[in-house]
DNA sequence: TCGGCGAGTTGATGCCGGTCAAGGCTTTTC
DNA sequence: GAAAAGCCTTGACCGGCATCAACTCGCCGA
């Protein structure tokens, strides 16, 4: 199998299409092993490779995708970063995630066919496009992706249940433990130094996501920083002492818990 | 068709299985039009029927599942209501969830392949099981019911965001607000009365869901009832102003945001 | 009938974190 | 090279809500 003929033609926008020939094929992507079509039989691969197209490559700030624009794609980010923003009337934009390589954007937006959030760029970003109703048919005729599709909804449903526990009722300091201590965890599972990364998000987008203000963000890695628990440098983070900040993010607090 | 031949057996403990004969069946149920097999066809619908196992009712205080149990099934709420608590070590409970008739429980089960917490009654509660590899096989012959099954998942992931957003920078005022507003739309759609419903749910539940202390809930409650927003008598709320309501619900606060 | 328990209400107190404000640093733009 | 715009930091202030505590009420079982 050489060549890979898609069945779209460009269109413009940022939506808009090109088609690098080899490094489209899955099975030569180094995210593989944690991406959609992982445990697929060859012939299964190639026909998932066969829907994937390839936007052109996002710059910071711009859009994957516009809050209650229509949902017609899931997209897998391929490098790069994105935060997902809600944005409601008369209240202040609210980020809701990030998505990092390997992560699947765009699932909230089946259920009313609209995008529920707009999705943007935190840094240069590829991702790879993949339409959802050609998915669908494959996960008609592919047991594994429809699993594995399941699973991957079910476990953002995990995901944010963590962070509904996290929202209501931690401290600062431990919402930005547990936000440094899952961002290392994610970038360890990708092969990534989880001990030292790049935090392509603001302090604002982080406080937004965390429910802080920002000033608060910035006052609590201050202070960590003196504690020893992490050493930053503007967007620079290195996590120095792992075992201390699992104990703050997982301390009881208050009377109903608690040592 | 008549009878409804069920392939498994009964088991003992409250996932010990009864079988009423016709009341069983998705088309006599008056959930039918909000429920999981909705828009199938005849055939499709008697298979999806077939599925459905039909557990003891839960008294009040019984468990449907616990935290990390093996996951086995998704299950709908029949009749009465139920709530997900996440047990955290060294930390209060924490609900995440109230499941109400005709909604679906235990989708985020799915990933990990157990519970991700546990569900409990708060009053007597009916719900129909789903064996979830019987499921997955109906949903590859059904693309409507994996269509449907993929809706109401990312139906939760939205509703998922709606909270964090709630919990991530709302005033206790706005949080109430919102949470009896979208009980009152629950209800209505259900064909309840939006106005007046009764809590199942104890103030301390409510807190937790919300972020809130239980005694936070009861003065906010007490000052709507000055204001003439609802009138509460114990668990029985009436919704006397909603226009208000949904004003302060969505009214914006702090710098970011307009008045 | 009594005691115990869980649920709910209400008051007093204090603190965490939001808000406002000022200033520094970096990057972008003309 | 200067101006402008973001982004981040740090300080001062104070208000919303958690916490602790005391009390009421209804329910259950002995």
């Amino acid at each position: 199998m050489t060549a890979i003929v898609r069945g779209k033609s460009d269109r413009s926008g940022p939506g808009s299409r090109s088609r690098p020939a080899r490094e489209t094929r899955c099975e030569r992507c180094a995210l593989y092993a944690r991406c959609l079509p992982l445990g697929l039989e060859v012939e299964a691969l190639s026909s998932f490779d066969a829907i994937i197209e390839h936007p052109h490559p996002l710059k910071r700030g711009q859009r994957l995708m516009h809050q209650s624009q229509t949902f017609e794609s899931l997209f897998v980010v391929r490098s790069g970063s994105l935060k997902q923003v809600v944005e409601q009337p008369g209240q202040r934009d609210q980020v809701t995630h990030f998505y990092l390589p390997g992560e699947v954007v765009g699932f909230d937006g089946i259920a009313e066919s609209r995008c529920y959030g707009s999705v943007v760029a935190l840094e240069s970003t590829f991702v790879c496009e993949l339409p959802f109703h050609r998915l669908d048919d494959l996960a008609e005729q592919v047991p594994e992706l429809r699993g594995e599709l399941f699973r991957c909804m079910s476990r953002e449903l995990c995901n944010d249940q963590r962070m509904m526990c996290l929202l209501s009722g931690r401290t600062a300091d431990q919402r930005l433990a547990s936000f440094m201590l899952g961002l290392s965890e994610r970038f360890r599972s990708r092969g990534c130094s989880p001990y030292c990364f790049h935090l392509s998000m603001s302090r604002s987008d982080i406080g937004s996501y965390l429910g802080l203000a920002l000033e608060t963000v910035s006052r609590v890695l201050a202070r960590f920083q003196e504690q020893r628990l992490v050493s930053v440098d503007g967007r620079e983070l290195c996590i120095e002492d792992h075992v201390s900040l699992v104990a703050l993010a997982e301390e009881g607090a208050g009377r109903h818990s608690g040592p």
